[in-house]
DNA sequence: GAGCTGTTCTTTTTT
DNA sequence: AGAACAGCTC
C-alpha cells in the first residue's frame, strides 16, 4: 500500500484514492497480468494457468474499474463458485480500501447468492408464480416433495433411491420436449406437478433460483424493446471467477445478465476442469469465450511451484501452452512404495513427525487421497502418533438434529404456505407434537412485526422448553445450541430490520434463506449472519499437542476438495492403477482423472510426495504405480531407499513390453482429441451416425481409433472404430 | 415373496 | 468386481 493514501482518503469525490495503475500493488504485476487487469474489451476470458495469480488480476480488474474507471462497485457483478470465493475476493479488496460496505458488495457473491438477491430485489418474481416473500429450499427438500408427489398421484418412477440425481438428469430431456424418460417411467409427469407445488408453497430450489432468474431477466430484456430500460438495473460490468466450474445453467444466468451492453471479463483454467461429472461435462471455458465471443488472453507464469513440480505437471498439462516458472529447480519429487495403507499411514506418521522436530509446522502439510473412505486409517494412525490433524468434512447445521428441527421451524413460521416443512415440523419424531403448529401460522402478526425480539422470548414462543423435552438427558445440551443459535439470528435480524426498515419476520425469512445458500458452515470465524459457527469435533483431541497448536494441523482431504489451496509439503497417497486414475469407462472420465492429478501435484509448493502400495486393500485397486507415475521424467523422481525404481519403471511385473508406446499412443490420444473437438467447435458441421441400440446421433469427435458420438436420450457415447459398432450416415 | 436374470451404477461435491 | 435394483417366473 502507498503511503500517500492516508492523505487523499478523506477527500471527498472524485479522488479518494490513487489510481490503481499507479499503486505498488499494480507495479508488481508481471505484463500478462497487467493486460488483463487493463484489457476493456466487450467479453475477455483469461486463460490462467495454475498457480499464475488469477485472484489477483480480478482483485486488481475490480480495483482498477473502481478507482481509474470511475465505475460504482454497485455496478459490478462479481460471481464465483463457491462462498469460500466470495468471501476471499471481498476480504481481499477490503484490505486494499478498508471502508467498503456490504450494500456496495450486494452483486458480489456466488451465482445462487447473487440470483436470490435479484429475484427479492428487482426482479418480477410474482410473473414467474412466487412471491416475494418465498424461501429457499435445501437441496434434499426437493427430492423429498417429488416423493410425496409420487406416493399422492400414483406415479410409477423406477429408481427412487437416486431420485435426486435423476432429477437433475433427465431435466433437459424432459424440457426438449422428448416423450418417455429413458427408462420408460412416468419420471417426466413429475416435473409439471413439482414446479407447481413449489410455487403454491411459494419456495424455490437452488436451481429455481438460477432458472427463474434467467427468465425474469430475459423477459425483462425483451419487455424493454432493447437496451434502454432493460439495462437499469444490470451491471455495467460482469467479472467472473472460475469460470471453468460453471455449468449449463450458470452460463444461461450469465447471458441474461449480460443483456446488450454489460461487459463481461472471466478468468479460469481450462486444466482445472474436476467436476464435469455432476454438470454438463462440457468445458466451460471455450464455451463461453465462444458464447460471448471474448477475447481470450493468458496468465502462463506459476508463482508457487518449484520446477521439478511444474515441469511434471507440464506433462499433465491438457490445454494451453506450458506453464513457466519462477524458481530454480529444488527438490524432486519423491516416490514412495509401501506395502500396504497401514504401512503407508505408518510411514507417513512418522515422517511428518520427523519435518515437525526439524521446524515444518504441522500447518504447512497436507495429505490428499482419491476417496473419502481412505481418511479412515489415516486418522486411526495419526491420532495414535499424537499427529494434530484436520479433515476436511463439512458440518452444516443439518447435522445437528435440534437445529435442523429449529430451522423448519423458523421456515414455517416465515412461509406458512410451506405445508410440506410444516409437516416435517410436526412429525419429528423427537422434537415434533402439534403444540407449535398455530403458533408457527401466527408467528408474522404475533411476533414478527415487533421492533425488537430477543432469543428468551422466542424459546418461550414457540414453547421450545416442552418440544426439546426437560427431562431427557440431551436437553442442557439442545437448549445451549438452540439459544445459541437464537441470540446469533436475533442479533442479526433485529440489526437487518432497524436499519432497512423492514419487519423482523422479513430479516429472519432472509437470514434462514441466506443460511440455506451459505451452508452455514461450522468452521470458526463470522462471515456473514447466516454462517453460525458450531464447534468442531474432529481429530486433534488425540493430539499430544497443547494448546498452542490448536491451529497448526496436518490438512487431510480428497483431491477435489485440494483444488484452490496450497501448501509447502504434500502427500498424495495411494497412487496405484485402479484408484489414481480411478478406473474409468471412458475416455472423458479418464481425461479428468488426469486433470485431478494435475491439481493435486500443483497444490505444492516446495516438497511432493507420492505414494503407492504393493497390497491395497480395495477392491479393483491394482497393486501397481500409477501410469501417472511413469508419465513424470525420471530424472525428476526421487526414489528414496525403497528400491522400488525398476516397478516404477516397467509396471511391477506386468507386461513390461510395450508400455511405452502404449503411452505415447495415449497420449497422442488425447491431443488428437483435444484437436478434433477444438477444429468441431469452429465449423458446426454436423455428421448423423447410427447405432444399433442407441439409434441416430451426431457425431461429436473422432480420431483413428475412438469415435464419439451423441444420441438423444444417451448422452455422449465412445466406441472403438474396430468394433464397427458405428454407421456414419452420409446424406 | 423367493429366486432368477439382466441392467446400471459405483467415486469425487458445491450451491 | 459387486451392490442395488427392475422385472420376470413360479
Amino acid at each position: 500500500m502507498s503511503e500517500e493514501t492516508g492523505e487523499t482518503r478523506r477527500m471527498n469525490g472524485s479522488h479518494q484514492l490513487e489510481e490503481y495503475q499507479h499503486t505498488e500493488e499494480f507495479r508488481r504485476l508481471n505484463e500478462y497480468q497487467k493486460a488483463a487487469v487493463l484489457d476493456e474489451s466487450p467479453a475477455c476470458v483469461v486463460n490462467a494457468n495454475v498457480g499464475s495469480g488469477k485472484t489477483t488480476v480480478l482483485i486488481g480488474k475490480i480495483m482498477y474499474l473502481h478507482l481509474d474507471r470511475k465505475i460504482p462497485l454497485e455496478n459490478m457483478a462479481v460471481l464465483t463458485f463457491t462462498n469460500k470465493a466470495a468471501d476471499e475476493i471481498v476480504e481481499r479488496l477490503r484490505k486494499i480500501k478498508p471502508d467498503i460496505t456490504p450494500a456496495q458488495v450486494q452483486g458480489f457473491g456466488t451465482f445462487h447468492s447473487v440470483a436470490l438477491r435479484m429475484l427479492k430485489s428487482t426482479l418480477p418474481v410474482e410473473e414467474a408464480g412466487w412471491t416475494k416473500e418465498f424461501t429457499v429450499m435445501d437441496p434434499d427438500e426437493e427430492t423429498d416433495l417429488a416423493l410425496e408427489l409420487i406416493a399422492e398421484h400414483g406415479l410409477k418412477v423406477k429408481y427412487k433411491n437416486r431420485l435426486k440425481k435423476r432429477l437433475e438428469q433427465e431435466y433437459q430431456n424432459w424440457l426438449a420436449g422428448k416423450e418417455e424418460s429413458r427408462y420408460r417411467d412416468e419420471l417426466f409427469h413429475l416435473y409439471p406437478l413439482l414446479a407447481e407445488e413449489k410455487k403454491k408453497q411459494n419456495k424455490m430450489s437452488f436451481a429455481d433460483l438460477l432458472r427463474v432468474s434467467t427468465e425474469l431477466l430475459q423477459i425483462k430484456a425483451e419487455g424493454a424493446g432493447g437496451a434502454a430500460d432493460g439495462g437499469a438495473d444490470r451491471p455495467a460490468w460482469i467479472l467472473v471467477d472460475e469460470v471453468q466450474d460453471s455449468d449449463a445453467l450458470q452460463l444461461e444466468f450469465l447471458e441474461a445478465l449480460r443483456g446488450e451492453s454489460a461487459k463481461i471479463f472471466a478468468v479460469g483454467d481450462p486444466n482445472q476442469v474436476i467436476y464435469s461429472w455432476r454438470g454438463t461435462g462440457d468445458n466451460m471455458f471455450f464455451l463461453i469465450k465462444h458464447r460471448f465471443g471474448a477475447k481470450e488472453l493468458t496468465l502462463p507464469v506459476n508463482y508457487r511451484s518449484n520446477a521439478s513440480i511444474l515441469t511434471a505437471a507440464n506433462r499433465f498439462l491438457q490445454f494451453g501452452n506450458k506453464i513457466q516458472g519462477t524458481r530454480n529447480e529444488e527438490h524432486r519429487i519423491v516416490v514412495r512404495n509401501y506395502y500396504d495403507p497401514f504401512q503407508e499411514a505408518e510411514y507417513l506418521a512418522e515422517k511428518i513427525q520427523t519435518l515437525h522436530r526439524k521446524g515444518k509446522r504441522y500447518g504447512e502439510i497436507a495429505v490428499f487421497y482419491r476417496l473419502q473412505s481412505q481418511s479412515a486409517i489415516l486418522e486411526k494412525v495419526f491420532g495414535r502418533h499424537g499427529i494434530p490433524y484436520e479433515l476436511s468434512v463439512k458440518k452444516t447445521l443439518k447435522d445437528i438434529p435440534v437445529l435442523n428441527w429449529l430451522i423448519k421451524v423458523l421456515r414455517v413460521s416465515v412461509n406458512p404456505s410451506d405445508t410440506q416443512m410444516e409437516a416435517a415440523v410436526l412429525k419429528d419424531p423427537v422434537y415434533g407434537g402439534e403444540s407449535a403448529a398455530c403458533r408457527m401460522e401466527r408467528f408474522s402478526e404475533e411476533i414478527g412485526n415487533r421492533p425488537a425480539v430477543s432469543a428468551g422470548e422466542l424459546f418461550t414462543y414457540f414453547g421450545l422448553r416442552e418440544a426439546l423435552h426437560p427431562s431427557s438427558s440431551g436437553y442442557a445440551e439442545d437448549e445451549s445450541l438452540v439459544m445459541d443459535f437464537l441470540e446469533k439470528m436475533c442479533a442479526s435480524c433485529n440489526k437487518e430490520a432497524q436499519s432497512s426498515g423492514g419487519s423482523f419476520s422479513g430479516a429472519v425469512r432472509e437470514f434462514v434463506n441466506s443460511s440455506a445458500l451459505y451452508g452455514m458452515k461450522t468452521d470458526a470465524g463470522e462471515k456473514t449472519p447466516g454462517d453460525i459457527s458450531v464447534r468442531e469435533e474432529d481429530g486433534t483431541e488425540y493430539g499430544g499437542e497443547d494448546g498452542t497448536a490448536a491451529l497448526e494441523r496436518v490438512k487431510l482431504m480428497t483431491l477435489h476438495v485440494s483444488k484452490g489451496l496450497e501448501f509447502d509439503t504434500v502427500f498424495i497417497i495411494g497412487v496405484n492403477q485402479g484408484l489414481i486414475p480411478l478406473r474409468c469407462k471412458n475416455f472423458e472420465q479418464e481425461e479428468e482423472e488426469r486433470r485431478l492429478f494435475f491439481v493435486g501435484i500443483t497444490r505444492a509448493e516446495n516438497n511432493l510426495e507420492l505414494s503407492w502400495y504393493t497390497n491395497p486393500g480395495e477392491h479393483g485397486v491394482i497393486g501397481e504405480p500409477s501410469r501417472y507415475l511413469r508419465m513424470i521424467p525420471e530424472q525428476l523422481l526421487d526414489y528414496g531407499n525403497t528400491g522400488k525404481q525398476e516397478s516404477v519403471r516397467s509396471g511391477a511385473g506386468t507386461d513390461g513390453a510395450g508400455r511405452k508406446s502404449d503411452l505415447q499412443q495415449l497420449r497422442r490420444q488425447v491431443q488428437d482429441q483435444i484437436r478434433l473437438k477444438r477444429e468441431a467447435a469452429q465449423k458446426p458441421e454436423v455428421v448423423r451416425v447410427r447405432h444399433r441400440k442407441y439409434g441416430e446421433g451426431i457425431l461429436v469427435s473422432e480420431d483413428e481409433m475412438m469415435i464419439e458420438a451423441e444420441f438423444e436420450g444417451y448422452g455422449r457415447k465412445q466406441f472403438l472404430k474396430a468394433f464397427g459398432e458405428i454407421e456414419i450416415l452420409h446424406s
